[in-house]
DNA sequence: CGGTATCCTAAAAGATACTG
DNA sequence: CAGTATCTTTTAGGATACCG
């Protein structure tokens, strides 16, 4: 499987976003790439376990804390979130204005979920990613006993 | 701000979207969702550090090995990637088919890294993500400072 | 130069118990 | 029920050294 630069498949990506990548590429390759901010902050806002998935429930409307745990516990991993790390990545999401969240008067106090307009946004991208895996399942696994099979 | 099912804002979600959402909401509620495989698989995915930025800077073309570590080192975040663990990122990449590695007849031979056609799709959404964080870093930004100003 | 083996640390997350 | 305070565990990822 011979690569050079020339036989990069770039199917499916549109003209302007290959001359914005090429573009960035180049100036990697230099050295003269600054820490591109948006990046980052990317990958430091959806880099854990949780706060992508949370984002993607709160989409599906109002929650009350126990009963998001709950879902979650079901939806994420073979794990449950515990309490605590529920509510240290809420405020988180609620610092960066995607998380709104609604204490009642009652005693006790009801606690409610749901996501700010910022959150809805961003729970589409999250969403289509959601899609892009559902529509590539198939070949991933695929690719992933072709892999396993032979030694390569 | 008091919070309802029916004050949810929903701007921007298209109603095909939000009828398959809101499906899901319900199973969720009624206790009856089944660990769902795409959204688990998902995170599985990209739920670590490094993942897809390495998709990101693979789908500007093909890189050798320690040029992409000194390349995801800048951009990353304050940290390098260590050998280590691009190897192991690269693997995982190259069994799940986003991935293609390409050994030269050189001595010492050359080991090239692009995109597989399965990882050129991937990167397309990894990019939007990208664009959507650029496009909202100011209003993130603002809801911090926010949060941060008042205790709430 | 790419890969692997070892060891080790730091950060994230879980468990538990307690408060209003 | 939501939140917090401790304490403990896990584990992903880093450092280092060595091999082909």
């Amino acid at each position: 499987m011979p690569m050079d630069g020339a036989s990069i498949d770039l199917t499916g990506i549109d003209p302007a976003h290959h001359a914005a990548v090429s573009r960035l590429a180049a100036d990697m390759r230099a050295g003269g790439v600054r820490r591109d901010e948006p990046v980052r902050a990317t990958f430091a806002l959806l880099g854990d376990r949780w706060s992508t998935l949370i984002l993607l429930v709160l989409g599906m409307g109002v929650w009350r804390h126990a009963e998001l745990r709950r879902v979650l516990g079901r939806l994420g991993a073979e794990e449950k979130i515990s309490q605590r790390v529920l509510t240290l990545k809420l405020r988180a999401l609620e610092r960066d204005g995607f998380v709104a969240r609604a204490v009642s008067a009652d005693v006790p106090p009801k606690v409610s979920y749901a996501l700010a307009p910022l959150g809805e946004s961003l729970h589409a991208e999250a969403w289509r990613l959601i899609g892009w895996v559902r529509d590539h399942a198939a070949a991933i696994e695929a690719a992933r006993h072709a892999f396993d099979a032979q030694d390569e």
